[in-house]
DNA sequence: GATGAATGAGCATTCATTCAT
DNA sequence: CATGAATGAATGCTCATTCAT
């Protein structure tokens, strides 16, 4: 089990550079081949520099995915606290709340795409890592935080099962809307349906008893 | 671009099986070190041939990986047929026959575990060869078809739009629970709950008008 | 801790050729680069073959050198077993019978040369595997036979402390000799005057009364 | 073949200091990782400077361990002067002569052991420099001088040969005691035993007429 | 003088693929 | 048809050495 902890610190302004250049040319190498087709050589030389570089700033290749993972997870979390406060601060809620801060996290996603689809798909072991983890669990309060100043009546008969579909919904669609490559425009609209239909998700229990008849007329 | 189709046809009953075995030896080879961990070797060993003979039947690795693929996809497609006919045999309508074609997917899903998520997200490429698209594109004529046949009122303002979000939710929602390594009831569950929530979404465009209010005003 | 068993056993008779080549292959790189500076490629290629195929016999480079340690501890216990069976039946004994064993042990050691001297000195846990133990321990029984078949008078106040003096002084003697690049008679020579001066060492004792008196009037 | 000639000679004092500690933690880094597993950072860290420093007094790491080496072959050099000087003006002969020499070689050894075991055996090259040449030839004109002066009775038949033989047994033994982790109190029981058994060697010549009847009858 | 960032040749090892038997 | 021996390009990683600051 080889360690993946950054094996030392950047002190002069140089390397600090040094370091985000690998980071980039690491998330542009998983876009063009994914990761197991990257190889450290090529990270380096993207970044300008040699493997011999980036080896004295991490141990292995895990590790500088690792450490990109960590960095898009730290800037997912930003924004979207950034979002949240927003959404205070503007006194928004319900559905307008929910696309704004979808599409907050859209914004983030599309920029960080190759690493929160090629590693969550090829190497989803990185996201388990301490930082990583810590980020996501961060997210996951602020989520439930976002419920209770929203008031919203998500409390459902079985609630667990609901939150873990719609979450898991909405965050693949997020995925896929994400890896469209057409305009922005495009990703925007989607987006706003996505949070339609999760807010329909999630309040269509309120008029259970009147739907589950028309449901039964289908 | 090396071609990936099959080398030669297997005639005589005994190559039938050795190619069988192949695959079979590819998948479970699959579920325990992925597709990149996977090598040509391990596979034929585990299939009781030798890789020569492996690379009778097949001209390289990515070849083996995208039969299984068209493999498992005719196999989820033949599902579906006789899913789709059940339904109209015993007259099920709206949830109650999306729940059983869900469910019968879900049960090719879960035996195809490895192909379905191992490659679908270690080589994704896999499943645009035309066999494995033809398939695919056959499971979505069905799933217009079962629309048709349900005399369900799915014709909305963004219609693709919003067929592409379900069936990306929904899609992705089953891949998860696929996942899922509990007792089968479990899945069956949660399937029911996705099966609940489709038809909520599909259906909620129908009371657009008073629920746009209701949005709008939130 | 990397296994250092052998990967696989060749079962055709060409590959039974090429694992003997590899293991000369390493002794005569042995003696030109020695152990840290000899590469595997370099073995390889030494040997007519390919890094792979060294590789398909041996899971890395240690255990190519440990299984020629082990060979060469073989031939050197098999010669042994003669030299000592030829003392028995040519009814040698005292200093004509340490001679002929120690001309039997050296003709090994020259012919061995790079691996007892070299690995023994860059790499000797290579000489605690467990075949190469077995073997030494056997080497052992057998030199304990041999004071009990000669029936010497090796039982001294100090017996482990001499033994193992005397076994090291002669060892290390032996190794040396065994360095020397000459013609065989020089070798020879030495050879004779390391039994003679061991035969003295051995027997010294026996006149020890006589001898402490003069060491504890020095 | 690059030079191993230090680079340029301290001057300051506190450069004086700074090419001591790096000779300490070359001999430290090379008792526990050996000189192949030593690197010029490890060193270089460990002597408190960068590998900058290093390298300004040392053109490349054979230099550094052949200076380590020369330092601890003089240290042998000096404290075997003061011994022999002790025995002549104690008035010590024989075996307690010996004895003397070698429990003085000894302690040099045990302090210097990395120096000499490590290095002796990973790079033997290093023991070929000219200033440890120099040392180790002086070294040997004083055990030539300690014959004359103990007027021992070493003039034999072969009298090379002998010295080579006696010499490379003493000095194996040496080497081997030195490295034995136990309590002081050993070693010296052994060095005693290595010396009682070196005087019955050297001496044992001159009982060669009667001697040589017992070896025949044994 | 001292520092530590950067370099890149070099090594061990893997694995898809070929081909003689 | 089947076998498994042989191949070698490619990859991750190390470390002695240089040099700008």
């Amino acid at each position: 089990m080889p360690t993946i902890e950054p094996r030392k610190l950047p002190r002069q302004q140089r390397s600090k550079a040094t370091v985000q250049a690998i980071l980039d040319a690491c998330a542009e190498g998983l876009q063009s081949r994914g990761y197991h087709g990257l190889t450290t050589h090529a990270i380096a030389m993207r970044a300008g520099a040699s493997v011999g570089t980036l080896y004295q700033y991490f141990p292995n290749r895990d590790a500088v995915a690792g450490a990109l993972v960590v960095r898009s997870m730290e800037r997912l979390l930003e924004t979207m606290r950034g979002a949240l406060a927003e959404c205070v601060e503007r006194g928004l809620a319900g559905q307008a709340a929910t696309e704004h801060l979808l599409l907050s996290a859209l914004h983030v996603l599309v920029e960080e795409r190759p690493v929160f689809s090629r590693l969550g798909a090829e190497a989803p072991h990185l996201f388990r890592l301490p930082a990583a983890v810590a980020a996501a669990s961060q997210l996951i309060h602020m989520s439930q935080e976002i419920r209770l100043t929203s008031g919203n009546q998500l409390d459902l008969p079985m609630p667990e099962a609901d939150a873990w579909i719609i979450g898991h919904m909405v965050s693949a669609s997020m995925m896929q809307i994400s890896l469209l490559e057409g305009p922005e425009e495009e990703r925007r609209k989607l987006t706003r349906e996505v949070a339609r239909l999760t807010c329909r998700m999630a309040l269509s229990r309120v008029s259970e008893s009147s739907a589950s008849v028309a449901a039964a007329a289908a």
